[in-house]
DNA sequence: GTCTATAATCCGATAGAC
DNA sequence: GTCTATCGGATTATAGAC
């Protein structure tokens, strides 16, 4: 809470986000705060307290991201502008990313502290809560939330983690987004109702008369 | 190919499947072979070297996980006994599917040696004629075999990423191979054919009559 | 609250004797 | 081909002066 406290979290962000998690320590943090290493003590426990501070930081920028689909007027709509906000913040934020989803032991922690993994809960609530709103309002197919939710939380999560480590042939973010909602379509076609196709198409061709969503012909 | 570089190279994937990545070191690789570090470099270059030899390692045994389907007669049944092999693989050695899909900078490399990427897109075609010869056969909806090889692909990653990282509410093996067969389910519903559902249905009938298809409920 | 100094480990890699 | 000895560096973390 004290204004150290703040600085050192800021510097600690900087840091893993510029270098990594593996070129991430306590000397270079201090050099980077402009201190001393053993200064940092009097803030911070040892690397993992900081650590769990960025991933707190990760999570919370992460949740700004998607919350802001929470403004649309309609379930639809929160669902497909949560699904550009989590894209933009995987494309825009990699490394925040990838620490949200690098699994306690990659930081050398036992498990997540309690805080953190409520954040990945409420994370998961809110996909399964747009997920729900739609299938009340008919725009997907009847089933359990959590299910369907989850299906389609791997498919993103699948794409992601794909498209960044260049098993996807491609290294442009913009060809990415056209494979991602051609991929994110086919899915759907499993999931959603004719209601879905009829709304999103009328959509889709408001906010983007290019179509986005035609399948990506690549070879 | 002398016999003490197999010797090395099995010790070292013991070492990495037994304590992961980070506590990989060119000292306790040593150890665990019975000499001193310093004997390693007159057969490997360095530790880059000997990890690269591990990943070719992964790569060999998932391929031989999933070769297995081309025994089956038909192109339903190699696709399903493909994705049968993928899960008992990520299952079985979680490790050696992370070493494959770390990305070469966790390796400390700059770029996966040519043969490794080789590797990389000899699984990918797999994958691809696997859904091909289904689109063939009328299984599988007419499209673009890697498009909709890329969907199940980035789907199958997610859920197991997300399995392995305790990100499913569960630890229990049994219970994510039911969720991932109900989460493929509703994928398929999207990119099969009326064939398909009928054929597996009777397929799944006679091999599982317990019937693992059916939509885990969780709560 | 920050500093200097340092403890205690670990690492990759090499030189040179045998 | 393997050894001993070592270089040169990194790391987390602490002790104690100021």
């Amino acid at each position: 809470m004290s204004e150290q406290h703040d600085t050192i979290l800021a510097a600690a962000c900087d840091l893993y986000l510029k270098d990594g998690l593996d070129a991430f320590s306590m000397r270079k943090l201090a050099k980077e705060v402009g201190v001393t290493a053993p200064a940092l003590y009097r803030h911070y426990d040892g690397r993992e307290a900081v650590l769990a501070d960025v991933v707190r930081a990760a999570h919370r920028a992460f949740m700004s991201y998607i919350y802001r689909a929470l403004e649309a007027p309609t379930p639809l709509e929160r669902l497909m502008r949560a699904g550009e906000g989590y894209l933009a913040f995987t494309l825009e934020h990699p490394r925040w990313y990838a620490i949200m989803f690098s699994g306690p032991e990659r930081l050398g922690m036992e498990a997540f502290p309690e805080d953190i993994a409520a954040m990945g809960c409420a994370i998961h609530q809110f996909w399964i809560d747009r997920v729900s709103e739609c299938m009340r309002a008919g725009i997907l197919q009847d089933g359990d939330p959590l299910d369907v939710s989850m299906t389609m939380w791997a498919h993103a999560h699948g794409m992601v983690q794909l498209f960044l480590q260049g098993r996807l042939g491609t290294d442009d973010p913009e060809a990415f987004r056209a494979v991602f909602a051609a991929s994110g379509a086919r899915l759907m076609a499993g999931v959603a109702t004719e209601q879905f196709a009829e709304a999103f198409g009328a959509d889709a061709k408001a906010a983007r008369p290019e179509g986005v969503l035609e399948p990506a012909i690549e070879t």
